[in-house]
DNA sequence: AGTGTTGTAGACCGTGCGATCTTTAACGTC
DNA sequence: GACGTTAAAGATCGCACGGTCTACAACACT
């Protein structure tokens, strides 16, 4: 108890210290020979294709080159490095798809692009699947897990009510239509895309289900 | 190789006898203890529950009281008794979903039941989930699950057109309404619904997706 | 060069897994 | 009641897992 108080508080000062008069009074130790990120979006490969079970840790040894320790060191353990896979694929999927809907031009153009593309991607390469609709199932009874992924899956949401208000607000819209509603159903729809891709034989229910979509937006849409 | 020829024909002769005349010439063995359908409906639960890989044998084992050795015999191996209660959970769960699809009455009205009633159970009880979905996600390099999967899905999506189909032929919907299309638009939502249902705060999400469903069948709906 | 610190390499540990093997119990037939 | 067959019970097997420990290498500072 003692000494652990001792070792935090030891801790504490010294690296106070460090970052106060930007000096070490330690040597400098052995430099990392792998990048972190690297390392991340190889694991992201890795539990998208396995998923987190489906994953040993010497798999991940041996295909991302790290060795054992310094993952441990690292990521402190198996669940840290997915934790962070998780949130890093998250971010950066999302990052991309809100560009997209923030592009210039129409907004409900955009809109449409996305949906065509999301589902364009999904059955394309339904071997990887969205880490995220793994995440979702695998990861039900981790709170933490799932709150990372409600936090990418509303941000998403949010990405499409936007997209729809600039839509709205430039005329493209009838009035009275209401964004938000429909972000929600293409938040819903796009991810029971990237879910039903995984199938043998959803061409056509997907195919199908993005022209409704579109059909959806058209009717929203204001008469030219 | 010889052997196991005369092994076959032996086997494959004294059960032809047997079914042929009626009687057994082997004596009788000890019966069953165990109620075979209630330990796949006991797996169901589990499955759903903890997964695949997160369910373990020992815990099948004392959650459903069978013993380990009649779990071998009866369905090989875990995988077994998995593809087992998979292909039972969703006959039973797609037949509830039909028949519900196929009840008197307007056509149109059953559709807009079921896709309520989908929303409304997927949200009550997230911590047990739609096994299919599950399912979907785990086993996606196992082309005999997916099968399974694939085929119950498709059923529903033919309960879904079918029930358009009446719906048109009954004058419900507009003329030149496409029926398979707005199944297959369902199929993907509901089946997308049970995932975000999983999800901490998706319950405006599911309820709007809900109501714009039902906005797209109101739109398809002929003017009364 | 010597020293302290951290990364690297891989042997090693306990645990829990899926699956099998052995023994005993329960039944119909002779 | 002895026999043949099959189910039940549970000890046991080999293995792969996640995680730790130990020895060594690589660097910055004195």
């Amino acid at each position: 108890m003692i000494r652990a108080e001792w070792g935090f508080w030891g801790f504490g000062l010294r690296r106070g210290l460090e970052s106060l008069v930007c000096y070490r009074e330690e040597p400098m130790a052995r430099p990392r020979s792998f990048d972190e990120s690297e390392v991340l979006d190889g694991a992201v490969a890795l539990f998208r294709e396995r998923g987190y079970e489906g994953t040993s840790v010497p798999q991940i040894i041996s295909k991302l080159g790290i060795c054992r320790q310094s993952l441990y060191n690292t990521f402190g353990d198996k669940r840290g490095l997915y934790l962070r896979a998780l949130e890093n694929w998250g971010r950066r999927e999302v990052d991309g798809k809100l560009a997209l809907l923030a592009a210039e031009g129409s907004p409900l153009e955009n809109v449409r692009t996305l949906v065509r593309g999301w589902a364009a991607m999904a059955s394309s390469c339904p071997s990887e699947g969205c880490l995220t609709v793994t995440a979702i199932v695998e990861n039900r009874s981790d709170p933490e897990a799932a709150e990372v992924v409600e936090r990418q899956v509303e941000r998403l949401e949010s990405g499409f009510r936007e997209a729809l208000e600039r839509a709205l607000a430039q005329g493209e819209l009838k009035e009275g239509t209401r964004p938000e509603r429909i972000a929600r159903l293409l938040t819903t729809a796009v991810y029971g895309i990237g879910l039903l891709a995984r199938l043998p034989r959803s061409g056509a229910r997907i195919g199908d289900t993005v022209s409704l979509l579109l059909g959806v937006l058209a009717e929203a849409e204001a008469p030219r």
